[in-house]
DNA sequence: TTGAAAGCGCTAACAC
DNA sequence: GTGTTAGCGCTTTCAA
């Protein structure tokens, strides 16, 4: 291992001296020097000592973002945001898979090790929060439980929901399906909300028999296709909170002679490899998730630098993917 | 932040006293100063300075796993074992989202950040492999690109491949078709001609046109599921090489009209989540995933203690998992 | 322009 | 039984 000294004795001059050239510190110094120095530390395959520098500096430059055991399709593009903010801002980003509790989180973020997390699936509990606190790493949340917690990195999902059900009001259609999902989050328990209060405002009613709830990963959404297919009489659109709910209602209607998007059009929520199936896929509203990623890292950064951070909702328009199971009335 | 020194200086001790005792070392000192000191330490809730000790150590105790980007569904099982072994040792386990080319990792691993890599899916090039033992850091490989090279964790997948052929043959099939995957290891490449190596054992030709090949996901099986359709006389049994392949074809096949098992039987390769779908899922051939995951993880640490290592074969023997998308002929 | 010195928190050899 | 001491590699203040 090749330590400052090793590039000072070398150079013979002073490690403070090295470590300052190397940094880049505003020093004054002949160039000559410098470039002696920068070249020596390259052709030594000089790297800093992370612990060393660490505990002197009382900063990891490492971060961790908490992702769910089920390996969900959102969360690459969360990933790649934070992998790039990470990147450019000169930190580490590690992926912890997320567990409940988080008990064992405490002790792999240890003390020192990591400077912020991000989480990106669950919430910690509020013992795991104040013991986050108390070793003084700081972190946020995407996604929210409640409304006025903790500072959250949101998605729009007012805005997304209000994309799809004007996606189909578009089309003409005004008697719509929607299959909302089982609440995880504080968003999730609203979106039924809020696609009826946009559909509301075109006048268009969706009466109980319309309404209906799946796994996020689309568990019921087969038998959920079943009660769509005998509704009398049948409804022209169906909505989705998720991708794959979707998903599985085109295959299930089709299976069941239906034809999409000619009987029933079908429009899913998030983007991700799910949305190709079946093909050419299903249409969808694809939200702002690498964004949210990315922006999650930095705001963990502005934290630890001593950015104040109330919570942000990310305002990147959501976009229609139109991939062919949608069609006008 | 609370440190050695504080509770020395609580109790009046020596750090190193504290030190000696907190770590359990054999060291004489009275049953009441040691009571004291460990209950001082719990009172004020320290945590050791893991930089500290990482610098006086060169030692971080932490190791990462580099999985791949796409959400593969084995992952969650190799993941679960790594994080076992890497508990029961006392390590930190963090995964880092694979990418090629591996340049990236060198500065998140960085230099005394990260004892030991474990990688999952594929292998580090040449120049990040010499970079990475010029930096001191162990690794290990789950998957195999060459057969004879830096120590691996392996399947056995000549066993699996095996049970998968025994299965089908015990059922009396005949007449199969074999769906292989794309190389992307040593092994993968291989496993054509495991399944037909065992198959001719017992006098069982496969004809050129029963043999197929798919992405690992799943990509082509509708097309292939298509030609199998059509041959005449029609095979009575398919094997994948994956529980995605088997899972499309099982439901092509069933959309063109065809019931499963009773008119061809499907087994898939590897259980998953995945493998429930179509209900009530695919019989499969179960591997070893979590103990490769767990046997990864050992193996690097044991790297780490000296322990040398030239690659193992995990003899945990495949299960299959009979799920009712295979019948007698 | 450059160097000396202190110290981050911890461990381990050695002294008493 | 317990304390002294040195040092891991780095950064930064202060001195020259």
């Amino acid at each position: 291992m090749v330590t400052l000294k090793d590039i000072a004795v070398k150079v013979g001059v002073d490690v403070s001296t090295v470590s300052k050239v190397l940094q880049g510190a505003p020093i004054r110094i002949s160039d000559a020097r410098r470039e002696e120095i920068v070249r020596t530390a390259q052709e030594m395959d000089y790297r800093p000592n992370l612990m060393a520098r660490g505990l002197r500096l009382k900063r990891s430059n490492a971060l961790a973002m908490i992702v769910p055991t089920t390996t969900s399709y959102l969360y690459p593009e969360i990933i790649d945001g934070a992998e790039q903010a990470a990147e450019e801002r000169g930190y580490a980003l590690f992926l912890i898979k997320s567990q409940n509790p988080h008990t064992r989180l405490l002790s792999v973020v240890g003390h020192g090790r990591i400077d912020g997390l991000v989480f990106a699936d669950d919430q910690p509990s509020e013992e795991v929060a104040s013991r986050l606190n108390s070793l003084d790493v700081s972190w946020v949340c995407l996604n929210r439980t409640k409304p006025d917690d903790h500072g959250h990195v949101a998605l729009d999902d007012e805005a997304g929901f209000n994309a799809q059900a004007e996606h189909l009001l578009k089309l003409g259609h005004r008697s719509i399906v929607f299959v909302s999902v089982t609440p995880s989050s504080y968003i999730s328990g609203l979106c039924t909300r809020m696609f009826i209060d946009r559909m509301k405002k075109e006048g268009v009613d969706l009466p109980q028999t319309h309404l209906f709830q799946s796994e996020f990963d689309g568990g019921q959404a087969a038998d959920i296709a079943d009660i769509i297919a005998e509704l009398s009489p049948r409804p022209t659109a169906v909505a989705a909170a998720s991708v794959q709910i979707a998903s599985r209602i085109v295959e299930s209607l089709r299976a069941k002679g239906l034809r999409i998007p000619e009987d029933i059009s079908v429009v899913g929520y998030h983007d991700s490899p799910t949305a190709l199936w079946p093909p050419p896929g299903i249409t969808t509203v694809k939200m702002p998730s690498r964004r949210q990623g990315y922006q999650g890292v930095s705001r963990v950064i502005d934290l630890l630098n001593g950015v104040h951070f109330e919570g942000e909702t990310i305002d990147e328009r959501p976009v229609v993917i139109e991939r062919g199971t949608c069609a006008p009335l």
